[in-house]
Order: C-alpha cells, then structure tokens, then sequence
DNA sequence: CAATAATTGTTAATAAGATAACAACAAAAG
DNA sequence: CTTTTGTTGTTATCTTATTAACAATTATTG
C-alpha cells in the first residue's frame, strides 16, 4: 500500500488528536470533527481514511480507538524503534520534555552532549552520555532514528558520526543543511522558514 | 504578483543560505549550487528566481548580494515587523537565541510570561515581561507577529489574548491545534509529525 | 412506514507543485 | 573564427494533492 506523503504527516496529527479525545471518554467521531480540528475539510479526512482501508459506520463515524490502532500499525513497528537525541542545549531539551512518554513505540533512549557537566544525569527520565559512546550505545539501545540539535558548526560531524555508526533515519533541527547518503531518511526543520511566511502573509493588511 | 506557498519557503532558506556564502566572500552562484545545499533541483531554483522576477547573467549565475535584496524585499516589509514570544521555557530560550540578531527586518522585541522568577530580566538581549502588560507593549512596541511556546493547556487562551490585542499573524509551536479568525495568518508546526514521518519511513530495509 | 436528513466511500475534476525539455546565448577551447 | 560546453529562462509535461460531486445507506422525523 502507497501512501502519499501528505497523509502520513496529517495521520500522524490525527492520532495525537484522537488520543487526546479519546483520553476525554469520546468514542466515535465524524469525518467534520476531525476537520475542525486540523483546519482541513471533511473529504480530506475521508480521504486519507479510505486510503489506509478502514472502514467507519455511516451516521455513527469512526471508532475513535480503532482508527488509532490503525494509524499505529501504518506509522509504528511492532517493536517500536529507539531514538537518540544530539546535543542537550535548550532545543534539545525542549524536545525531551515534550517528548517524554508521549510515543510508546518511539522512545528517545539516550541524549549525547560533550559538555561534561552535562553527562551522567538524567535529564527527564533520559541518560546523558558523552558522544564517544555513541557508536556502542547505538548497537546496545538498538537505537535507528536520530534528532540533531548541536551546534550549527558541529551538524555535519554529528550527521556523519550517525550515519556511521548506521542510524536509519534523521530529524535535523540544526540550521545546517546536510546532504545525507540516499539510505539515510532526513527530515530538515528551521523556524525561521515558519516565522517568515507569516511575515511575507501579514505584509498587506 | 502571486507566489505559490512552497517558493516563500524556499526564497527564506535561499536567503539564508546565501547569506552565509556571502560571508564567505562568495559573489556569484549557480543555480545548480543553490540547488545542493538544500537538496532539489537546480531547475525548482531557476525557477523559483524565475517567479520573483530576477535575472541572472549567463554563466555566471546570480549575483548573491542582489538575489538577496530582491528575497528580502518580497518577504520583509520596509519597516520590518516586531514580533513577539509568548512563553519563556526551554522552547522560547531556544527560539530567542536561535533568533537573536538574525534577522534584522524581523525583531524579537519582547518575551512575555506569568512566572514571576523570569520577569524583569533580559534573555539574549529581549526583556521578559509579564503578560498582564500584553495589551500595551503590542500598542507601543508595534508587534504584529505573535510566537506561541506556552504549556498545552494555555495555548488557547494565549492565542485568544493574541488576536484580541490585534496581532496580524501567529506561529504556533504549543501542541494545541488553533482556530483563529480568518484575518489572522496561522501557522502550525509539531515536531512528533516529523519524527513520526521519519519513522513510517525508516519501517522497511 | 414514508420522507427527510446526515454521513460515509469513492470516483471524477481541478489545482498546485515539480520536473523535463529546450532555445538562447555567453564563455572557453581549439 | 568556429565549435563545444555550460548555464539561464521559460514553456510544456507530468505528478501529487485537494476539492467537488454524488451514490449508497442508515438514522431520525413526521
Ligand atoms: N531549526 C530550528 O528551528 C532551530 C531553532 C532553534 C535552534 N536551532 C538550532 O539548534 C541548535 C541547538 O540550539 P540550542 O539553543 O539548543 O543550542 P545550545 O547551545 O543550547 O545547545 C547545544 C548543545 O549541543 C552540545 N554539543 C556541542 N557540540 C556537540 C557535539 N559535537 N556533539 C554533541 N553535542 C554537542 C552542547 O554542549 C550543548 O549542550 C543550534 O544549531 C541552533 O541554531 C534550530
Ligand atoms: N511543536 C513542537 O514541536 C513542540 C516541541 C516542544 C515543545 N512543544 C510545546 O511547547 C510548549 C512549551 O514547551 P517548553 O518545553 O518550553 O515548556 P516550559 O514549561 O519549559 O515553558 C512554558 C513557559 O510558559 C510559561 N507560561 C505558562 N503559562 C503562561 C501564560 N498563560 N502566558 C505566558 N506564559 C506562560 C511558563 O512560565 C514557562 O516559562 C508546550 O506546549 C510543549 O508541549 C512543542
């Protein structure tokens, strides 16, 4: 089964989303629902749902945990993959708090730092270990995604330590471009990109 | 004339891209060198350049400097735009100094928050202040670009003081998805949709 | 029980975005 | 001076993404 790119960033929106209803004692929910949430129409909703194959109950809307669980076979691994975290500063830090216990099959398991006041502790139930034990702990943890948060003038050497060391896949917040071999999966964020749309879009007015 | 939503993303990354080889020293660039750093194609730079009506010189390629005016014009206003950061935690320190003196036509002016411990400072140049004085400082320090990194549960209201106080536009990173009026440009960002994109497509090899 | 309203699932149509193709031409090489 | 190479600018094509349309069907209403 092929799904567009799209789907999976939006089924990835629908899951948090429907967690937090659920949590609420909701059990079923309408296509129109879900839309409003997401500020998407109600065909998109419908659409990304035929397109994993479920099936919801005309009048009666989906099965809230149901859809969940599918979203969890489509996104997730049985075994759930493990995650590192590169570079413990404010960023990093922000996004282990966030983070912690959110994702049952997506475990941040290790943070690297090379400031020494740093490493040894715990930083929100997550070990701080000094990047030497990178490649050990990578094999060790079975860790396969990793999220770079150094400095802008360390991201490539931090790319290129996980690529080594044979990480599957990267989230690159560093301002850093990287320019990965083709078998590494890389997904690049800067804000700066976010806050000037919304400065080109407020310009009139 | 109209630019689609995918080339002002991409005229700020150029832009800030550039802006770095200028440092450098760099005067002239192809389009094929744009074209790696942020890994597409040279003929999306071309034409994207294309699109904002700029030209280059036949193999020379484009004039860096002049390339970047031409971005700054269509993405910053004359004036510039003050913007605001609405919760100081980990998030926000990590926005203020990622921020600091980047962008010259776009200024973090204030950080406002509720905890007593951080108001009255100075955080990377930016004065925290408590969110009581919203309301006036918007007036009189002229924002009209609000940044959201308060907690989950006070996103709603953070964003509804936001619009009430006038602001022209918001980038949200607290977790709770927005419904805002229709004149204020909205845009949304959550980190567990990239890690999660990542791990879908990580799941096969 | 008939009529109406509401909702899904799916195909068809449209729109947005990316890539390919190539003419034009300037610089470099021969 | 002629040919080759490299690069831009632009149109045409292809691909991906969104929206519209509507048949099918179930619940609700009168
Ligand atoms: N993409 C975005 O939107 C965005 C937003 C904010 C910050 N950033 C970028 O994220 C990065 C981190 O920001 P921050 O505010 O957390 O910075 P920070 O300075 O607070 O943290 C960086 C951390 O990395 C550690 N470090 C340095 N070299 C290292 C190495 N070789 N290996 C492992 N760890 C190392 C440092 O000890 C420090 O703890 C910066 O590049 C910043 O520009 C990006
Ligand atoms: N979108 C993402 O990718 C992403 C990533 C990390 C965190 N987050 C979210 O960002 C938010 C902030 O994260 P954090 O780690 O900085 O949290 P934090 O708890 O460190 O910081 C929150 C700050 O907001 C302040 N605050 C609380 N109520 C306020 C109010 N009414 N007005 C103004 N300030 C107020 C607090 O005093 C604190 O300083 C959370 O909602 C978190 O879930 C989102």
């Amino acid at each position: 089964m092929h799904l567009p790119d799209k789907t999976i960033e939006r089924l990835s929106q629908y899951r948090r989303n429907l967690l937090i209803i659920l949590a609420k004692g909701k059990e079923f929910i309408f296509s129109h629902e879900i839309a409003q949430l997401l500020h998407i129409t109600p065909v998109q909703v419908r659409r990304d749902i035929m397109l994993i194959g479920y099936n919801g109950t005309l009048r009666r809307g989906y099965d809230i945990k149901e859809l969940i669980d599918l979203i969890g076979i489509i996104i997730d691994t049985d075994e759930g993959q493990n995650v590192c975290i590169m570079g413990l500063g404010n960023f990093g830090k922000a996004i282990l708090n966030y983070f912690a216990g959110k994702r049952p099959k997506l475990k941040i398991v290790a943070a690297f730092d090379i400031n020494p006041e740093k490493i040894g502790h715990l930083y929100a139930g997550v070990p701080v270990l000094h990047v030497d034990e990178l490649s050990a702990k990578i094999i060790s943890l079975n860790i396969s995604i990793g999220i770079i948060t150094v400095p802008f003038d360390k991201a490539l050497e931090t790319a290129n330590l996980l690529v080594d060391c044979g990480i599957k896949g990267i989230v690159n917040f560093s301002s850093k471009p990287l320019n990965l071999p083709e078998h590494v999966y890389l997904e690049e964020f800067d804000m700066i990109t976010s806050i000037e749309k919304v400065a080109y879009h407020t310009k009139r007015n």
